[in-house]
Formats: structure tokens, sequence, C-alpha cells
RNA sequence: GGGCCGAUAGAUCAGUGGAAGAUCGCCUGCUUUGCAAGCAGGAGGUCAGGGGUUCAAAUCCCCUUCGGUCCA
């Protein structure tokens, strides 16, 4: 860190001193004459009861007080990004206002949709979900307000000064703050592989904000500087809303008329002095397990001379109800914005949301259904995200179906549970062991086994550590290392999208580099979207597959090099291939349109791959499809082929088309850039792409949906074919069928039929089969009875015959149901098979009898001492096996 | 993306290498005015699929598919 980075004329001009704070040691600019920097835990929190701002603002009011203060001071106000990141494969969830322009507009490769630009992001994160609640101003999901700008050399707009001098106008003009109250400490911020200076605003306990100025790209653990240098600020609507209000806790300044109907559902009271002194106390320290909690209720009570386990009770309530209002608005954004809960990836955390929000209620005795709460968010805040009242009854309906999801994993879990307590050998309680893994492997977390158990559970402290300790880290495997281009190649000029029917053209050749090609401009698409790319020719040599590096496309070619740097080629593209690809990506947006008016407002693409013959798109939801819902689909899909509805794709102003089409267009994730790629089919269906479509739904001929599948819980991947495939496919059926149904004597049309009967001539058969087998067992015994030879008044049956093990031994038990009988039974089929068995008046054990005979058959033997089998290779060594067997038993009942 | 648990009759589940089981449900008969219940009998199985080990696999090992669950 280096001092001159926050030396700002702002400071020196307001007066600003730089100072040290006396408990933490960090440097901070301030107006006051403090020397603690002014965050928890070097002081208390010092606007509870007593408001720092000159007006109680609402979160709504807070958010637009901020937007239009920006939009004043000459920014441009735009729209949320959606909080589950799409655009985005290595984070789940926005968890940032900048993420949005992550990493495309910082790394320059596309222009941001304004600048200087004011947000007020949606935001969720789940790292500290186990303080929401407890510390008083913890959340799942909140709001980042932020002014960004992205300075480009030579077009910079503002930096640290202008940064800064925004934030504190807004403070202490807009909303009347004490300037002596504000102070900003010195900071270092890193992420997402940048880094740079930050000012941390603190007040009256709480940081506000941060200022950060991303100045380096972190590359090898080198820092170099940005080429674009970043003002990326962010804004806690929600505390500043606290410290407007100065409540005891953020959660009740926030949460609004929900909170207050859980207060009426529950009739949960508290003094506001305990809550008080509980947020002051909580807000200033680390909770890492359960022991820490208890340690920092114990003292708070302690403070105001209240008994620890009546301030406990008084506290538990009002954390479960902040716990639910967070968590269901939460919940309420991740699934508007099309978020299927799950057991994988995003859906997960909605599972996760939904589940510690059913344990709450049920904690506060409230007889509600989830979904019931979660509409009261939706109320509270739709007239501010119009969105959520427009997808309200898909939202509900997918909490209800996700509450009954639990209720299912509940009523197992009571059965597994009760299954463990009876197998336990003793009369011991559940094991530590055992909670592990009714928790990892069956989702019952130690209460609600408690509650099972009709013995008391005993649960430790550390339980959630224990559990993490069997989740071991494994590291991530390395992507496919990157394409490396020479430095310096403009932009490739894209083509198709102004000429898509131009198969044939002239370039010059830029680079070379191995068998890949990059030129000046181009006709060929290269894949992104989920769409292949274009193939063709370029002179003599085959275009294989064409990738977009960066804004540079890149062409891999097969064949002899021709490409010579600075000359002229000509390339054509593969007609065929072309058509097939836009057929199947016009298709596509089609299906999804389809799913949405079928199945709901939920419905969000979550994947697509569009190849020459077949493409598949994956959709949200909650359930198999039903064999109706997909021919609905298939039948709105082709109905709006032969509508022949004129497919419009056109670039418009990224606000413009959100405010018309909304965040629905964003089905293959955010599209950045001040301008986007719009491709609408009439009314049915508008999505940001950036792929080559038909020019009317007419040309994609057919869609046949050939299978769906859930591939993952909340995710149902549908495959399908459209124009000739399709055709081919259909063809392909029928020839299928009608050769199944000549062969079975039959047509088409009775194919089913024919194969009923087939299978229920097979079952009389193998009945009869059964039958026949077993009645000749009764024939045979009385025969072999008759013909047993006798040592010592004891019969030993000999028989060898051809059958399976089965027989041998349902004839064995036949004949031992006989006085003073041995049953030596041998069979030659597949290899060598023998069976000894004795009547029970009999003393002899059977085991070391036929182990031994078995070994003349390279075998081996075992079984019941009664009741012996065994077998071994060499069925022509049987007969002599089962001599011997009968010689050793003759010895033994002759030496008695 | 990773860890763990699991897949046996229509349902819920037993079954630790030696003939595929229980309970509920279903069918038939008896009993009853009818229903519930009771009694007697019966049907119902690719032990998820594929390899391997073994004389012998529902059972042990490997792979695949599917489900559940925890974590990222």
């Amino acid at each position: 860190m280096d001092q001159k980075d926050y030396e700002l004329e702002f400071f020196k001009s307001k007066g600003f001193q730089r100072r040290q704070c006396r408990s933490c040691g960090k440097f901070f600019w301030t107006l006051g004459d403090g020397d603690t920097c002014g965050e928890a835990p070097c002081v208390e929190y010092a606007f509870i009861g007593k408001p720092l701002l000159k007006e109680k603002k609402s979160v709504h009011e807070m958010r637009e007080s901020f937007l239009s203060f920006l939009e004043r001071n000459g920014h441009t106000r735009i729209s949320r990004y959606p909080i589950t990141a799409r655009w985005r494969d290595d984070v789940f969830f926005t968890q940032a206002s900048i993420y949005g322009f992550q990493p495309w507009v910082i790394q320059g490769v596309v222009e941001p949709p304004a600048n200087p630009l004011a947000i007020s992001q949606t935001c969720v994160r789940f790292n500290d979900i186990d303080n929401v609640g407890k510390t008083g101003s913890h959340l799942t999901m909140f709001e980042m307000m932020a002014h960004h700008v992205f300075n480009k050399k030579g077009k910079e707009i503002y930096w640290k000064d202008r940064t800064t001098e925004l934030c504190h106008e807004f403070l202490t003009g807009v909303h009347g703050l004490d300037p002596k109250a504000v102070n900003y400490s010195e900071a270092w911020w890193e992420g997402g592989g940048n880094a740079g200076p930050c000012l941390e605003v603190l007040l009256g306990g709480v940081e506000v904000a941060t200022l950060v100025f991303m100045s380096y790209a972190t590359e090898n653990g080198q820092q170099r500087p940005m080429d674009i240098q970043v003002v990326d600020t962010g804004y806690g609507l929600e505390r500043l809303t606290w410290i407007s209000q100065g409540t005891p806790s953020a959660y009740e300044a926030v949460f609004g008329d929900v909170l207050d109907e859980l207060k009426r559902l529950s009739g949960a009271r508290i003094d506001d002095a305990v809550l008080a002194e509980y947020s002051k106390t909580a807000g200033s320290m680390k909770i890492e397990t359960a022991a820490d909690v208890r340690a920092l209720k114990a003292g708070a009570a302690a403070r105001i001379g209240m008994d620890a386990d009546e301030f406990m009770k008084q506290i538990r309530p009002f954390e479960s109800m902040y716990v639910v209002c967070d968590h269901t608005r939460a919940l309420m954004f991740m699934l508007s914005d099309g978020v299927v809960p799950s057991n994988v990836r995003q859906g997960y955390f909605a599972r996760l949301l939904v589940r510690r929000s059913l344990r709450e209620i049920s904690q506060l005795g409230i007889d509600r259904k989830l979904s019931e709460i979660v509409a009261r968010q939706i109320d509270y805040f739709s007239h501010d995200f119009p969105d959520l009242r427009e997808n309200r009854d898909e939202i509900i309906k997918l909490v209800d179906v996700e509450q009954d999801k639990y209720r299912e994993t509940l009523v197992k879990g009571r059965g597994v549970v009760q299954r463990l307590e009876a197998s336990e050998s003793n009369e011991k309680a559940i094991s530590e062991d055992d909670l592990i893994e009714l928790y990892d492997s069956h989702g019952l977390n130690p209460e609600v086994v408690a509650e099972f158990a009709s013995k008391p559970v005993s649960i430790l402290d550390d339980f959630y550590k224990k559990v993490a300790l069997r989740h071991s880290k494994v590291e991530r495997e390395e992507s496919a290392p990157e394409i490396t281009l020479p430095e310096g190649l403009p932009a490739t000029k894209q083509r198709f999208y102004k000429d898509p029917s131009k198969y044939k053209f002239r370039a010059k050749v830029l680079a070379v580099q191995g068998d890949l090609v990059v030129l000046d401009k181009t006709y060929f698409y290269a894949e992104s979207g989920g769409q292949e790319s274009d193939r063709g020719a370029m002179k003599d040599m085959k275009v294989v597959h064409v990738d977009k590096v960066g804004n540079i496309v890149v062409h891999k070619v097969e064949g002899e090099m021709q490409a010579k740097v600075g000359k002229q080629i000509t390339s054509t593209i593969d007609i065929d291939r072309r058509k097939r690809l836009q057929r199947h990506h016009t298709a596509t947006h089609i299906i999804n349109g389809s799913a949405r008016k079928v199945l709901g407002n939920h419905i969000w693409q979550t994947g697509a791959h569009k190849a020459a013959d077949i493409a598949r798109l994956d959709i949200t939801h909650y359930a198999d499809l039903t064999r109706e819902e997909l021919e609905r689909i298939e039948l709105l899909a082709n109905e709006t082929v032969l509508s022949g509805t004129k497919v419009q794709s056109s670039f418009m102003e990224r606000n413009v088309a959100e405010k018309r089409y909304g965040f629905r267009l964003y089905q293959g994730g955010a599209v950045p850039g001040k301008e986007i790629r719009v491709v609408r089919i009439g009314d049915f269906d508008v999505e940001a792409c950036g792929g080559i479509h038909c020019k009317n739904t007419y040309d994609v001929g057919a869609i046949k949906i050939l299978r769906t599948k859930r591939i993952q819980d909340g995710v149902v991947r549908l495959e399908f074919v459209s124009g000739m495939p399709a055709v081919e496919q259909m063809m392909g059926f029928w020839e299928t069928v009608s050769e199944a149904s000549t062969r079975l004597n039959s047509t088409p049309e009775k194919i089913g039929e024919a194969v009923d009967k087939l299978m229920a001539d097979r079952k009389e058969l193998t009945k009869e089969i059964d039958a026949m087998k077993k009645g000749r067992v009764g024939e045979t015994v009385d025969d072999l009875v008759q013909k047993a030879k006798t040592v010592k008044g004891v019969r030993i049956v000999r028989h060898v015959e051809s059958e399976d093990m089965k027989h041998l031994v349902s004839l064995a038990k036949e004949l031992i149901d006989h006085p003073k009988t041995i049953a030596v039974l041998g069979s030659d089929e597949s290899g060598a098979k023998m069976v000894i068995a004795r009547s029970q008046d009999l003393q002899v054990d059977c085991r070391p009898l036929i182990k031994e005979a078995m070994r003349l058959v390279n075998g081996s033997g075992g079984g019941k001492p009664d009741f012996a089998q065994g077998g071994g290779q060499d069925p022509d060594k049987l007969e002599s096996a089962v001599d011997a067997a009968i010689a050793m038993i003759t010895s033994a009942l002759e030496k008695e």
C-alpha cells in the first residue's frame, strides 16, 4: 500500500486530516477529531436509537435517492443484472455490482452499457449464511448500489477525487450527515484477478460503502496496470437504510411489512433495549461456532443485567423471524430470475433457503405455507421490481413444489431414523457418526433427528465442522490452454450479420499460426451461443472449425497451408451446413417459447447446443415433462413454424431493449455491451442472441422432439431436429415400426396388440415349463428312493443327470424328507455340479464330503452341514467324484 | 464439479456367498343386507444395466444409468 494512493485533492481542499486508528492501526481521513477508524469493533454502533441521517428512509426511498442523485450528476441509470450470473462460468450468483461487467467490459472487449453509470444491483452471498439473523446486519441477499466508471486511455471520465466527492455529497448533501461523522479509511482491494487501492466509508461503526479504484490485473502472481481503470463503488443499501432509521438491527429497518406480519403471526414480543444491546455486541464479534454465539449472548445479557436463559428465550424467535425474512427475500429474487430449486449448482442454494426457512417457521410455531410469506415479500418489493409481480404465480408454485419435496425428505428420514434405532444392537442412542451420516446422506440435521428419535440425542457444537471434514477439497482441473495469437491484431470484421446469405468472399490474411488463419474480415460464423461454427473451404484447404478468441475470429484449416500473410484469399462456406444450423437455432428459440407458454414463466434456457444434425435445449423445470405437456410443446412449436412469422434480428440499444422486452431477453445469459442483438419471432419469443437465424419461421420446415430427459433435479433437456433431419427422423421411425410389425406378422397400427399377445404367450410358456419340471421331480423321487442302496439302515441315493442347480436342489429337498436318507446328486450341465444332503435324523456333516469330492473335478463347495452344494470345471470326472463321495459316506457309516 | 447414501413385488422395506422374503395393497372364495373387518387361498420379481471374482453372487469388486443428500 502506497500512501500517495490516498492523498486526494478532494481531501486536501476540504481540509480532511489523515489519522491512524489507535485500536486497529488503520489510516483514515476525517474532518472530525476522533482517533479511531470508525468501524466496529474499534467503535460501537453509534446510531441505534439516534439516526445519523436527517430523514428515515425505507429501502425503496433510499435506493431512489441514490440513483436519482447520480442521474443529476451525469450518470445513466441502468437496470440490475439477474441474480444468477449465467454469463459467467466461474460463479453462480451476482455477488457485487461489478459482476455484470466482468470480464468483458473490464477487459475492454465490449463497451459498457453506459459510462458513467448508476445501478442498484441485487446480490446474494452465502458464505455468511450462518450469521444471518444473529448478528443484526448479515444478509444473504442485499442490494449493492454503485456508480461505475470505465476510464480508457485518453477518454478518462473521472477517478478518485470525483468518486469520493460524489460519495461525500450523497451522504452529507442529500442525507444531511454531519461531515465530521464520516471517515474514509485506507485499504487495498483484491478480487476476481484485479486489484487496486480503495477507501472504506465508515459511519457510526458501520462500513456503508467501499470506493475501489481498480488499477491492476493479476497474472501469474504479477500485477500489471489495467488498460481500463475502473471506478468500482459499492454502497450497502440495507446499511444506509438502517443508519437512517436507527433501528436495533438492519432487519428491523429493511423488512417492513413482512417482518410485521411475522411478528403478528408468531406473537413474539421483545424489549427494544434488549435487541439494541444484542445488536451492538453482535456487530463486534466474529462468530464461528455455536459456542461463540452462546458466549456472545451471555455477554449481552450480563450487560443489561438480565438472566442469560431469559435473554436467549426472548432473542430466539426474533432470530428466526429475521432468518425467514432474509431467506424469503433472497429466494424470491432467485426464483424470479430463473433459478429452479435443485440438488446441484445454483438450485441447491434455493433449496437450502427453503429448508432453512421452513425449519425456522416451524420453530416459531407459525402454521403457514412458506409461499404465503414469499407472497408478502413480492407485494413489498414488486413496486420497484415489476418483474416480481409478473412472475408471482411461478414463484409461489416453485416454493410450494419445493416445500413438498422437503416434506418427502422428512417422511423418508423419519423411517430411516426409526429403522436405525431398531437396528442398534444394544439400547444405545444415535451416535455422533450416525448424526453426521444422517445429515450428509439424508438431509436430516441433528435437530430434526432429535425430533424423530425416541431416545435423547446429544448434539455437539462443532457438528458442522465435523461434516465439513468429510468433504475433502479437490483441486480444480485447469482448462485447456488458450490459443496464443500474435500481439496487436485488430478485431476481425464479422460480416455475416450484414449479409447472412453471402457464402463466398475474399479477405486479407492477417496472421497464420500453425493450422490457424486470421483474416481482416469474415463471413464464417464462429462457434458461440451453443451454435456450432460454420465449415467450408479456404482456397483448397478445408475449414474445419472457426473460433472466436476475444474479438478475433480464428479459422482452423486442414491441408497444406496456402494462406500467406498480407495476401488476399478466397473462402467459401458450406451452405447446407449453415442452413441446418440456422434452422436448428431458430427452432431452439421456438421450442423455448413454446415450453414457456405451456409450462410457465419459470422456464429459462439453462443450456443449448445446435449442431447440423440435432439440437438440444435445457430448460429449468421442477418435474419430468408429462407426455401431454410434451405433445403440447411440439404442437405449439410446429404451429409457430407454420404461422410464417418473420424472424427479426437487429441491434438495439441495451436499455431500450430491456425496457421493451425485460430480462427475458437474456435466455442464453446476460449479453454485455451498449448495443445488443435482439432476435424476435413476432410476439412469440424475444431473445438477446448472436446466432444466425432463418428469416421466417417457415424456413424451419418442421420440428420433431426426439426425447426429453431430466438431466438433474430442476433441469429438463429436450432433444429435437428440424428441417430435413426432422423428415429423416420420422422416416426412420416409420421404417423401424413397419419392419417390426412385419416380423410380428402384424401392421404398424396393430403392433401394440401383437406385442401384448407375444408377451402373454411367453409368460404362459415359462409357467408351463416350470410346472413340468416340478412334476418330473415328483415322479423321480419315489423311483430313486426305491433303487437306493442301503448301508447300516441308511438309504444312499445316487443320481446323475443333466439339469440345472435349481433342479438338483429341489430334488434333494424332496429326497431328504424321507427318513434316514442321504442324497448324492450330480449334474454335468455347464461344468460339474453336485449336491450332498441328508435327512435331519442323521449326523453326517456334508460339507467336508463335498469339498473332498469336488477336488476331483477341479472345484470346491460348501453350505450347511445337512445340505451342501458344490461344483467344478471337469464334467468328465463327475461320475468318479460322485462315487468317491458315496465311498466316503459308506466307510463313515460302516465305522460307526 | 466433488463427497456420501441408495436402487429387491404395485408401495414401504428386510435379506453378510448356498432354493427370492415380510408388511401393506391387489385378485378369488368364505362370512356380511351392504361396508369395514376377519378367515382361507392366490397372483405379482430382468434383485437397475453391464463386466469381473467364485464351484456358487441380490449379497464381494469395477464400470454405466438413475435417484436422494451434503458441499462448492
